[in-house]
DNA sequence: GCATAATAGTTGCAAATTGCAAGTGGTATA
DNA sequence: TATACCACTTGCAATTTGCAACTATTATGC
């Protein structure tokens, strides 16, 4: 049981979304559900970062535990497992682009489009009903 | 050396970000200069998620490395030691707020006032501004 | 139908990190 | 001169991470 039943800190809402989501994985399984339309298991295992596959588990099940990411058998192939974000998960949209402006920003060798990043400062909302329209079409 | 000179793992800007935020106190230290002008050592030890005072400094240390947060003698005690955020730390605000909404739209039992919820939806920008000067005037 | 591969994990184990409790070394204060 | 304050450090047990190998189930190719 990886990072489960904690009990929760405080009552800062902070410190709530740093209960699931503080640590160096959880919000990178998001960013590929997210921005790279990631749904299999094995997807999220090619990413850049390398993650391993016992911790992809773990998150993975903790995600789902508190109810950010859905899973279920893919109807194309037996052995295959879809994982969506829920309602919930849509809504780490927001987080997740102020990080990556941030660090966009921060880091000299970033590999962020700068075109991409401007539009974040631009069209926050756009971009987010068109990320959220995007994930909701691939459903 | 706690969690420093590790090679960054992709050149995406979550992942920079991660490396350097992605754990359950960092952003909680971040939160208390920001939100509860907090500067002093014992200041930090003293919020409800009861952080233990070597995890501090090392994610002081840490947070200083990295020049998020600058460190300095308190002219008005010798034994003090004065912590503030610089201008990459400032920037980290729109990052606490987007949390700060999402923690409080999916906890139940968040303490988060409605108000201020509200108020991040409709007045970022001026939230953002207001925040950020008092924090330069603290200085 | 039989061997091979693909998929989603699990298991075992060493290394690193966390967290608690107690301690240290310099200022101030009574 | 003793006591307290402050910013840490230290020692150690418990938890988490990360690597590598392995497993169970479901396709696919010949």
């Amino acid at each position: 049981m990886s990072q489960k039943d904690q009990a929760r800190r405080s009552q800062c809402p902070i410190s709530f979304a740093l209960d699931i989501l503080g640590d160096r994985w959880t919000l990178l399984v998001i960013r590929d559900l997210v921005f790279a339309g990631k749904r299999h298991f094995r997807d999220f295992l090619a990413s850049p970062e390398k993650i391993a596959s016992n911790i992809l588990a773990s998150r993975l099940r903790s995600l789902e535990a508190r109810g950010i990411v859905s899973r279920r058998p893919d109807p194309a192939s037996a052995r295959k497992v879809i994982y969506e974000l829920t309602r919930k998960g849509i809504d780490l949209i927001p987080v997740l682009l102020e990080l990556i402006r941030w660090g966009a920003t921060h880091d000299p060798r970033t590999g962020a489009p700068e075109t991409f990043i401007r539009r974040i400062a631009r069209d926050r909302e756009g971009m987010i009903a068109e990320i959220t329209a995007a994930i909701e079409k691939r459903r």
